[in-house]
RNA sequence: GGGCGCGUAGCUCAGUCGGUAGAGCAACUGGCUUUUAACCAGUAGGUCCCAGGUUCGAUCCCUGGCGCGCUCACCA
């Protein structure tokens, strides 16, 4: 027991098993959903099909309005509230145990709907069962809970007791359902690869690491499923799809969180260009079903999520506020310079921080950003017109990135060399060692090939105007409580480095 | 990691210019057959985040720690 279980309830629930009451009981209840039970009830001045009926609805006892011989009380499952009206007269033999019911508790009540007197539809009782005791007290019932943190920590309480939540919750699913009919319908398939990774490869991050009992060895927890997804192109899989949670050993905020969702997406015989137009195609369906709308608000502002989305190049915005190429080594640093921004990785490095720093801020959105230097994507192939810039683009909205795609490399001997560049950087978010095994794919041959990824968290956000990843996350990242456990904490291995 | 702020009853919060604390809701007792934040009367509930320091005395002041929030940095 924890110590949010009331020494009250406590009492209750002793005297419920002294009378025989179960306040555990093995079965559920046959029930009907209560939105579809309130539909059925129409109005009192026009009363639909269900009044008059009897019906059996499950759910969650939010609070009593105890008048003497009477009790109003709502009761609230997946799909709504509905308010319950319990009179003695009509509940002889059950009325004493009343006063072992509290607000929290799960019960299952049968009764005949209708309506009070003030014409809100009501199931009068005939019949009420507890289905499961609940001996920590709900939130207070006016406020809820609105301290975020017991509101991540405790979801299971937020769910129910803070308006809205359930509803980001129920979209997110209904996204996810939208993308994987979309993609089902475009002849993709669905696949599942690796979480435990040998290499870590296909992103650049700082990753997770684990140790692999059964083989002896390390494991990296994949921050993409990008190379693997592609293997299965050269097996001539064609068109999959990996919804992939992703994990990153990086910051929190508002924006990151260290497990991620991320669709990816690859299709052989297409190239970027087809990328963008699955993408907004992809995105405006989505949006449609879960909003019935294109138009979402975001932080403040409206987006249109409604195909074709906008382009632009990369090179143009950068000349647009950085004023320069962004292959003009001595303009670029210049105005780096000017910015106090370091180069701290590179020539390309630095220029993309100034890219970050001056120009995605502009990307409202939502837009695609293409044609990156090809020096910042280590495997994407080259523009056929301009061997200067990958066929890449991000998607961004509200100067989020959302989404990035490219036309795949598929040179072995390409790949191999920009691999060995990464692994000789000696840089902490790229690979340690070059992928031959994923050469050595290549080496068999993959048909020209586009991918996309797309940050599900993210664009969950923004169709559903949710300000922080959190929000959209059931169990966000948080640290460790010690009152969350029983005995000792494991021994937590040294800190990896800074 | 830096800056700012917060941590008081199950929940939402007040308060003590330093003398160990209050309200509303929830709970408990009683009343009430049409409420919907029901109402009325009463009762009970607190390691005031933790540890040091100053002080006759600290929940309040100081220092450190822990936790959380916002923000900046980091994070393609």
């Amino acid at each position: 027991m924890t110590d949010l279980a009331h020494p009250d309830r406590l009492a209750k629930l002793a005297a419920l098993r002294e009378s025989g009451v179960d306040p555990y009981p093995a079965r559920g209840v046959a029930a009907r959903a209560v939105a579809e039970v309130r539909a059925g009830a129409g109005s009192s001045e026009e009363p639909g099909p269900l009044v008059g009926e009897r019906v059996t609805i499950a759910g969650r006892l939010l609070g009593l309005r105890d008048f003497g011989k009477l009790i109003f009380a709502p009761v609230q499952d997946r799909s709504g509230r509905l308010q319950v009206g319990l009179k003695r007269d009509a509940l002889a033999e059950w009325w004493p145990s009343r006063k072992q019911l509290d607000g929290g508790d799960l019960v299952g009540v049968s009764g005949t709907l209708g309506f009070t007197q003030k014409g809100e539809p009501t199931l009068w009782a005939d019949e009420v069962r507890l289905l499961a005791k609940a001996l920590a007290p709900p939130p207070e019932k006016w406020h809820g809970l609105t301290d975020l943190e017991a509101r991540y920590r405790r979801r299971y309480v937020d769910l129910w007791a803070s308006e809205g939540v359930l509803e980001v919750f129920i979209k997110r699913s209904r996204i996810l359902s939208s993308l994987r009919a979309f993609l089902e319908e475009q002849g993709y398939l669905e696949v599942e690869t690796p979480t435990l990774h040998p290499i870590c490869g296909g992103a650049t991050a700082r990753p997770f690491i684990t140790h692999y009992n059964a083989l002896g060895e390390d494991r990296f927890l994949r921050i993409a499923p990008e190379l693997y997804l592609k293997r299965l192109i050269v097996g001539g899989m064609e068109r999959v799809f990996e919804f992939a949670r992703n994990f990153r050993n990086e910051g929190l905020s508002r924006d990151h969180n260290p497990e991620f969702t991320m669709l990816e997406l690859y299709e052989a015989q297409a190239d970027y260009r087809r990328m963008m137009e699955l993408t907004e195609t992809m995105l405006e369906r989505a949006a449609l079903a879960v909003n019935g709308t294109t138009q979402c608000e975001f932080r403040g502002r409206t987006y249109d999520l409604q195909a074709p989305f906008a382009r632009v190049r990369y090179g143009d915005l950068f000349e647009e506020h950085v004023g320069c190429a962004f292959d003009d080594r001595e303009a670029v640093r210049a105005k780096a310079a000017e910015l106090q921004i370091e180069e701290h990785g590179g020539y390309w490095k630095l220029m993309n921080d100034l890219f970050e720093e001056l120009c995605e801020p502009h990307l409202e959105g939502p837009v695609f950003c293409t044609d990156y230097p090809l020096e910042i994507c280590p495997l994407a192939k080259a523009s056929p017109t301009d061997p200067r810039v990958a066929e890449r683009f991000e998607l961004f909205v509200a100067g989020m990135e959302l989404g990035n795609a490219f036309s795949e490399l598929n040179d072995p001997a390409e790949q191999e060399r920009r691999f060995a560049e990464q692994v000789a950087s000696k840089d902490p978010e790229t690979p340690g060692e070059v992928d031959l095994d994923y050469v050595q794919a290549l080496e068999y041959g993959m048909p020209p090939t586009a991918g996309l990824g797309i940050g599900i968290d993210r664009l969950v956000m923004v169709l559903t105007g949710q300000d922080s990843i959190r929000d959209v996350l059931l169990f966000p990242a948080m640290r460790r409580q010690e009152s969350e456990t029983h005995g000792d904490a494991p021994p937590v291995p040294g800190e990896g480095e800074a």
